[in-house]
DNA sequence: TTTTGTTTAATAGTAATACTATTAATTTTA
DNA sequence: TAAAATTAATAGTATTACTATTAAACAAAA
């Protein structure tokens, strides 16, 4: 991933590069935008179309059908939050902090500067909150992880296991206690906005500051000899 | 909930009580095989009606939509694992040995005597652990959680989340600790089968044994003093 | 036993959605 | 400048979600 310049995703996600045009720079601008506005089951192709002065038909040369724009917007937020990790941890030797600097990323990644014009990181975040696991809770889930649609992902719980199991090689479950830290912290934010009994952290205004230290109470209380 | 009889849920889930006509059980019995066959995406209930020889007008009598037929079932499963969990806590003192128990009700549910004829509980497991939560993402949840929908829910959680301030009342994250273990069990369930990276456990045969050890694991890890 | 009322289910639609074949316009490059 | 390649729009079809209306079945009352 370059800033400004381009990230690198699946091409098997999109049939038309929307990177390359600026027709597709619009697509998914605008649809970050509406899924947000309508939720992603109301959110069609002619509506986005409509909303974006554009046709339907000319959505579809870009996007196969809308469950493959959202796997390509996911895609693109793992990406983003793994170049992201790997930036801020750069230089520090320490792993417990480096997974202290993870878990902040994984939450603050929407206040960090934009990467790219076209897409608002802090709608997409919410996107990711509310929509993300309907990219994977799907029935054809093992044929699109053959092609390689959930790499990101998991190559983003890769890298943090692999820091958890510096910070204790006996810890026998790492990439659980890694994908659980991002689920986590995707449902807590979303329980304290949205269902606050299934909580005991507060969100207000979109400051994260309670889930943040929440993470970190249950990954060090894990992780301890 | 009392055996053999009717489970109670909220009256607004349906428009007409399915667990009081003949028709109304075969909706329950056969959306669940299906939703399990075609996903809850490509589930209609049009081809509900066909495979049960019925029509689409007669399911729109008992439920509004697809998403009301999702949320009545989800919330029967909660109900149900709460009813068992009432059940085989009861006269265990030791709050250590009951969130034993609970998790190993949590994670096996499906394999305790079935409660109703018409309930697959372990095809309804499936259907729990790859959409139940797209039950509560919707843009709708916070009416919907007005409406009350999601009250089996969260009395689950908080009844979990009362055990674990018993083991330990200095313990900042009970309710977080509570909905967190739900959403892990079936979470690592759907990884193990079909996103192996992002867990260290195997699931073979529906076999769950190793679920349930992990989150022992983690669950008494966090509630060390 | 007949009539009346109530519940339940089926017919036959409409409007919106998902998706596509074909044509037109624009841009590239030879 | 003309041909080739790319991109977008028009105009569809099939499926889906949902509903108004009618018909059948059953039970209760006369």
């Amino acid at each position: 991933m370059a800033i400004g310049i381009k990230v690198s995703l699946n091409e098997k996600l999109y049939l038309r590069d929307p990177q390359e045009t600026t027709l597709g720079k619009r697509i998914i601008k605008q649809s970050i935008l509406l899924i947000e506005k309508l939720g992603f089951e109301a959110f069609t192709f002619r509506k986005l179309a409509n909303t974006m002065e554009s046709t339907e038909a000319s959505v579809y040369r870009y996007f196969e059908n809308k469950h493959m724009l959202l796997l390509y917007l996911v895609s693109w937020y793992w990406e983003w939050v793994g170049f992201l990790i790997e930036m801020n941890t750069r230089n520090i030797i320490n792993p417990k902090e480096q997974l202290k600097i993870i878990i902040h990323t994984l939450i603050f990644a929407s206040k960090e500067n934009p990467a790219i014009e076209y897409v608002n990181e802090s709608v997409l975040h919410r996107i990711i909150i509310s929509e993300g696991s309907k990219a994977y809770h799907i029935k054809a889930v093992d044929k699109e992880n053959n092609e390689g649609f959930f790499k990101n992902y998991k190559d983003l719980t890769f890298k943090v296991a692999s820091v958890i199991e510096a910070i204790n090689k006996d810890f026998p479950y790492p990439r659980s206690l890694a994908s659980n830290l991002f689920e986590m912290a995707n449902n807590q934010i979303y329980f304290a906005q949205h269902l606050p009994k299934l909580t005991d952290v507060k969100v207000e205004n979109e400051d994260f500051a309670e889930v943040e230290k929440m993470l970190e109470h249950f990954a060090f209380k894990i992780l301890k000899d």
